[in-house]
DNA sequence: GTTGAGCGTT
């Protein structure tokens, strides 16, 4: 008898497995749909698309047959068969994660969430432009009667986004908006004077900019004003720089605890007027630098630099949702013109999607 | 060079 076996035993054994995880489905497709395209090789148990909180479909299934078996004949057949319409690439069928594998994703996806596994860890290297950012910093802080709360704290976290990211080209900034310098500088902050930001924002937010060179600093800055997803090592930090006031009027409770919590938290629009569009973005800023950027601002939702998906490179704008409109205004208008390198950021409200385009 | 994709694991 000669048949070929093409799959080796190791693949199959020890997970009990059963079940498939099918992606690259079509988004259309119905648990009928796929139900029907897996029968021929076996009994199905169970098919499941996965949709998300919307009831959209992710455009992937679970698939479970009664036999290890039959599940391996649909891999041997279906996998890379074809592209369905409305997926980006072809068929994928494999068995679904283990309960084991299913862990290490849960902490991927939160420790990512918290943007520990960040670009920006990969020049967290150098502390001593750590310690020198907060030298820098301080001296700022003392400078600021003369600037806007507001301004100064998105000052401030450019400064340390240059002086931690030795490569940047975010080299001028903080020099040229120092008032009390005597000098002929003029100021490179263009949008200087912010009309009628309550300073409480800003207080809130600034233990942000604080955050210590352990990578945490994108799990402190996200989501900042009420959600605060991780305790610890931040019991110092607000009074050593001298603020005052309540870094958090409302007690941080959500640590990272549950993973669907997250999970809700994920990127997402926010309501008209609430999402800005920014321009010029320096080439390595990531999400995390930006969040950090627009985090005076008020409480954001979401910040998300455009990548090109081949290239994994910004394309050097990018998005930044807030709850409110107020705080959007608050951002475009501190930071539209805010120069950096040899740019100046252009920052406006995003376009409504379905732009009803003038011509 | 200009406006929120995406390979998705219950």
């Amino acid at each position: 008898m000669n048949r070929p076996i093409q799959v080796k035993p190791a693949d199959s054994e020890g997970r009990g497995d059963r079940k498939l995880f099918v992606g690259m489905l079509g988004k259309q497709l119905s648990d009928t749909d796929v139900k029907k395209m897996f029968e021929p090789f076996g009994s199905i148990e169970e098919c499941t698309v996965l949709r998300g909180p919307d009831g959209a479909s992710k455009g992937c299934a679970f698939v479970k047959y009664q036999s290890n078996a039959e599940a391996q004949a649909a891999i041997s057949t279906l996998h890379g068969s074809r592209t369905l319409p409305g997926a980006s690439s072809s068929l994928v069928v494999k068995f679904a994660d283990t309960e084991k594998e299913r862990g290490i994703r849960r902490m991927q996806q939160v420790a990512s969430q918290l943007g520990v596994i960040s670009p920006m860890s990969l020049h967290l290297g150098a502390y001593n432009a750590y310690t020198q950012a907060l030298v820098q910093q301080q001296a700022l802080v003392a400078q600021s009667a003369y600037l806007s709360p507001v301004a100064t704290v998105a000052a401030v976290q450019m400064q340390q986004l240059a002086a931690l990211n030795p490569n940047s080209i975010i080299a001028t900034p903080i020099t040229s908006i120092t008032p009390s310098s005597g000098t002929s500088t003029p100021p490179t902050i263009a949008a200087t004077p912010v009309p009628a930001l309550p300073p409480p924002i800003a207080i809130n937010s600034y233990p942000q900019v604080a955050a210590p060179p352990n990578g945490h600093s994108a799990s402190e800055t996200l989501y900042t004003n009420g959600v605060h997803p991780y305790q610890g090592e931040d019991t110092t930090y607000p009074a050593a720089y001298g603020l005052v006031g309540q870094p958090f009027p409302h007690q941080p409770t959500l640590v990272a605890q549950q993973p669907q919590q997250l999970q809700q938290l994920q990127q997402r629009e926010g309501p008209e007027g609430c999402n800005i569009f920014i321009y010029h973005l320096p080439q390595e800023f990531t999400d995390s630098e930006m969040l950090q950027m627009f985090l005076p601002f008020g409480n954001v939702i979401s910040a998300k630099v455009f990548v090109d998906r081949a290239t994994n490179q910004s394309k050097c704008f990018g998005f930044v949702s807030f709850d409110n409109p107020a705080s959007a205004q608050a951002a475009i208008q501190s930071m539209n013109g805010f120069q950096i390198g040899m740019k100046r950021l252009k920052v406006q409200l995003k376009r409504p999607k379905d732009a009803n385009r003038p011509y």
